[in-house]
RNA sequence: GGGCUAUUAGCUCAGUUGGUUAGAGCGCUUCCUUGACAUGGAAGAGGUCAGUGGUUCGAAUCCACUAUAGCCCACCA
């Protein structure tokens, strides 16, 4: 084995050879499966630490499924992004100084998808480099042929049962990107505003003064001035005193002379402003509903682009709302409307993808009704079907799901799944065939075909063709495709093989930050539309944070690259690092240095393989036979343990506590302690036999965390032949009984050899106290009454540096410094100097140390409720210790006479 | 305003149903390179577990309140 490990050279070896070995790739099986879906990373993302921490999880996952004998599949894919992947190719546009508008639908399309076949693949070519174990075979794209097919037909199938339907709404607009967005697809950000007080002149036409019909005014407080000629009405609270006697009154709105009506209202706050609001239905949410109780006319008086309208009047025309602010506010001034103004802190709406500042417009929408989608998936959860791993996530869970509103589903782009609902060409004239009560017909249907022949019998005009019909020209959200990814990428609608095997799938790994967008309508959508939940369990992970806790974010700068990560330490040294440190309860604070555990882990891995392979006969070892040593069965114990506490771990979604429990085991056991054993074994051929069949255990336990260096120093100290994989081994399970039995592995033997390196930390600490150099052999003496402590003198003597050691009965009180352990208490026979002054003022210290814990036990067992309650075994210990203290300090008190 | 979570060593975090003198990694201190590994080894210092009160024989752990921080949802015109 080369003195390094080449990280890089492993993983350009070992991926390749996986997926084209079908290391990979999974088919429906007859035995047990393990079945996951990845969420889908945007077709235009880049692979950022949030997915390194997802995907980690989930291959550690899928990895040691796969290993247990089960039919596992991880199914890759993409999320064809609609605003973000439509903006990028706008972008593109843009420098050849193009509006998507100049190429028209069509050819705007066939550049997307240009665009998607050269840079579409950038995410999942970073992918490999993660080493993710993911069935590529399988690769899907929410916008390829067969989820769309999906999505066609649940669009056809909700709006048949009533449950999709278009309306006329107030919704989210994002000016720049030119579409409706959701309302969870707006960020609420802090912002420093102002407000207006502006005077509403009240119609008074008996009581007008100086020619005017009006004598006084309301005063209305507003942030967004801008939309003042949208007003339709004001408010007051009913129960606000003060302006009960303009109910039924007109106020004259500023700037256009309309006269619009004052109107009571629950809605507002008497506490607030002025308590006096104005109406703007068409741009506001709440004003909105307020407008519909109190049916006033609704105003629309901004273009989609953000400019004003001519209802906004002649002068603002073609304006920009902000710049229309400006001159709204200067015309108020300069008309004496404007009282005075004030600074608010109050919270703008932006765009998730372009941050402009989000608008309330009205528009014909499309709406999914969500409450009864909603309340199977509710149930799912609270009856245990499914599961939040950790489960405090299904309170935030239900908390949405039992306020949930109707999710608007039509976007303004062109970039997704057009909707398929289609009309009659405004031309072609209904005529009398128009259908009473109906505003406009719609022909939803899977098909223009289908649509048409639904438009035929409606009508009673058979002489209908394809052209006089007219496609709705909005795309569906594109949570609107993913809430279908676990069975529409299974092969849904058709029935087929993989959907019946891997549907449901088994878990599913994913950020706290889109339960609502994502998890909670695939439980939603899996049980409408398949009769299962999705998925059994849910697995909710933390974000990845810098090292200050903020947001990683590009432009702050503060955002580590994965790729970056790998290049510099390997990719299973960010795989193990990132296991390590993150907890499945709370966000993960990263810095670049924390991937060093991992890069100093894998070097520690390669070294000590190359140890063994150095002391590996050409020949190979034998059998195990023999009596084996003590620490012999120590090693195979901690295997043995080590491989049942992944088990449990893993099981239970303990990726950290296995991360640690791994690295222990490999670190401390293996290396630091048996390997020191076996350089001196008396049986060194046995020993490093023995080694030999732990570390293979100890390659598989480690491998879903790191499957680079695994499979590489498998393959080096030749466990594995060529075209074999550690993908394909066994998860150890440990040893089983008869192999226990044949070596004398017992819980005695394990915990005998814990007290020995007790005894020997307490050596080489009493050697470091007293300032004796390595190179200085010292006489050692152990006062135990352990029969089995003989055989271990030489072991001792190589563990302790020791010229001697010697036994004495455990009641036996020398004058030397020593430490007491649980195998003995252990001397150091002092030859050299010490500095009595200050070894004096140690032992003081000590002294006074024990007196606290001795007065403590003391008191808690001369409690009788203690002794009385508590188990037994607790009682015990708490008097061995007393006792073990209470001789601690005889033995210091004698040493203190020592250096006196 | 509604909900959720956190507060343990200088830093980042473990601590599974309450039970020995609360742990790890990094950092720090001392010592150690012909040794598989200095990306290493040995030893060590460092914590009244945010605060107050309660339950209990016993609390980092359970309960209540307070303080501080963070997140999510809804929002003030």
């Amino acid at each position: 084995m080369d003195k390094h490990y080449d990280a890089k050279a492993a993983e350009a070896k070992w991926y390749p050879f996986w997926e084209n070995n079908g290391c990979f790739h999974d088919e429906p099986g007859s035995g047990e499966k393990y079945s996951v879906v990845i969420p889908p990373p945007n077709v235009t993302g880049i692979l950022h630490m949030g997915h390194a921490l997802n995907q980690t999880i989930q291959d550690i996952l899928v990895r040691w499924r796969r290993m247990q004998g089960k039919n596992t599949l991880w199914l890759p894919g993409t999320d064809h992004a609609g605003i973000a992947t439509q903006n990028v190719v706008e972008k593109a546009l843009k420098k050849e100084g193009k509006r998507r508008q100049d190429l028209g639908r069509e050819a705007f399309l066939d550049r997307v998808w240009e665009w998607k076949k050269q840079y579409g693949g950038t995410i999942v070519h970073q992918q490999r480099m993660l080493g993710n174990s993911t069935d590529w075979a399988r690769e899907r794209f929410t916008f390829d042929e067969g989820c769309s097919k999906a999505v066609i037909k649940v669009f056809k199938q909700l709006f048949d049962e009533g449950l999709i339907y278009k309306g006329n709404y107030i919704v989210n607009w994002c000016p720049r990107c030119g579409t409706a967005l959701a309302n969870d697809e707006v960020e609420h950000e802090p912002n420093h505003g102002h407000f207006w007080y502006v005077r509403y002149p009240v119609v008074d036409s008996d009581k007008g003064v100086n020619g005017q019909p009006y004598k006084d005014y309301v005063m209305v407080a507003t942030t967004r001035p801008e939309t003042l000629p949208g007003d339709t009405a004001v408010a007051v609270n009913p129960k606000d005193e003060r302006y009960a006697h303009l109910l039924g009154k007109k106020v004259i709105l500023p700037l256009t002379g309309r006269q619009i009506p004052v109107i009571a209202d629950d809605y507002v706050d008497r506490e607030f402003g002025t308590g006096i609001v104005k109406i703007t239905p068409a741009h506001d949410p709440n004003d909105f509903l307020v407008g519909k109780r109190h049916a006033l006319e609704e105003i629309n008086i901004m273009n989609g682009d953000g400019t004003m309208n001519e209802l906004a009047g002649q002068k603002y025309v073609g304006m920009d709302r902000f710049k229309c602010r400006e001159a709204i506010v200067a015309d108020l001034e300069a008309g004496g409307y404007l009282d005075h103004i004030e600074d608010l802190d109050n919270q703008v709406g932006h765009c998730y993808r372009c941050h402009e500042v989000v608008e309330s417009r009205l528009s014909k929408q499309w709406f999914v009704k969500m409450e009864p989608l909603a309340k199977p998936a509710i149930e799912a959860v609270k009856s245990g079907e499914v599961k939040f791993v950790p489960e405090r996530w299904s309170k935030i869970y239900f908390n949405w799901m039992e306020n949930i509103q109707d999710w608007c589903i039509s976007r303004q782009l062109w970039w997704g799944h057009r909707i398929p609902a289609y009309t009659l060409r405004e031309d072609v004239g209904i005529g009398e065939a128009k259908v009473k009560g109906e505003e406009e017909l719609v022909f939803v249907a899977e098909s223009a075909e289908e649509a048409l022949e639904q438009a035929k019998a409606k009508t009673g005009n058979a002489s209908l063709t394809l052209a006089d019909l007219e496609q709705d020209p909005d795309v569906l959200d594109t949570w609107f495709s993913s809430w279908l990814w676990p069975f529409s990428t299974l092969g849904w609608p058709e029935k087929t093989k993989d959907l019946e095997y891997y549907y449901p799938t088994s878990d599913l790994v994913t950020a706290q930050d889109i339960i609502f967008f994502w998890v909670a309508r695939m439980m939603m959508a899996g049980i409408h539309f398949m009769g299962k939940p999705p998925f059994k369990n849910i697995v909710i992970h933390g974000i990845v944070r810098a090292a200050d806790g903020s947001k990683m974010s590009k432009s702050k700068g503060n955002s580590l690259d994965p790729l970056e990560l790998i290049d510099m330490y390997s990719a299973d040294a960010l795989r193990f690092s990132i296991a390590l440190i993150t907890s499945l309860d709370c966000d993960t604070k990263v810095n670049k240095e924390k991937f060093e555990i991992g890069r100093n882990f894998t070097t520690k891995i390669w070294n000590a393989a190359r140890f063994l392979e150095m002391n590996t006969p050409a020949e190979g070892f034998g059998e195990i036979s023999g009596e084996l040593t003590a620490d012999e069965k120590h090693i195979l114990l901690a295997t043995d343990k080590a491989c049942k506490k992944l088990q449990s771990i893993l099981e239970n979604y303990r990726i950290q506590d296995g991360a640690l429990a791994v690295y222990d085991f490999f670190w401390t056991q293996i290396c630091d302690w048996y390997v020191e054993y076996a350089k001196d074994a008396p049986n060194k051929t046995r020993a490093f036999a023995i080694l030999r069949d732990v570390f293979y255990k100890a390659l598989r336990l480690l491998h879903p965390y790191m499957p680079f260096v695994t499979e590489e120093v498998a393959h080096q100290l030749g466990y594995l032949k060529d075209g074999q994989s550690i993908m394909r081994e066994t998860y150890p399970l440990g040893y089983c009984e008869e192999e226990k039995a044949k070596w004398g592995l017992t819980e005695e033997i394990y915990d005998f050899v814990e007290k020995k390196r007790e005894a020997i930390t307490a050596l080489r600490a009493l050697r470091a106290e007293y300032k004796v150099t390595p190179a200085t052999f010292v006489n050692v003496t152990i006062a135990t009454d352990d029969v089995r402590a003989s055989g271990e003198v030489d072991s001792l003597k190589k563990a302790m540096r020791a010229a001697n050691v010697e036994f004495v009965s455990s009641g036996s009180d020398l004058p030397m410094p020593s430490k007491m352990t649980k195998f003995g208490t252990v001397y150091l026979s002092l030859e050299g100097l010490v500095d009595k002054a200050a070894e004096s003022k140690r032992i003081a210290t000590e002294l006074q140390k024990l007196a606290g814990f001795i007065k403590s036990s003391e008191a808690k067992l001369a409690n009788e409720n203690f002794v009385a309650h508590a188990p037994e075994a607790v009682v015990a210990e708490a008097r061995r210790k007393l006792e073990e203290n209470k001789e601690k300090v005889a033995q210091l008190e004698k040493l203190a006479k020592l250096f006196a």
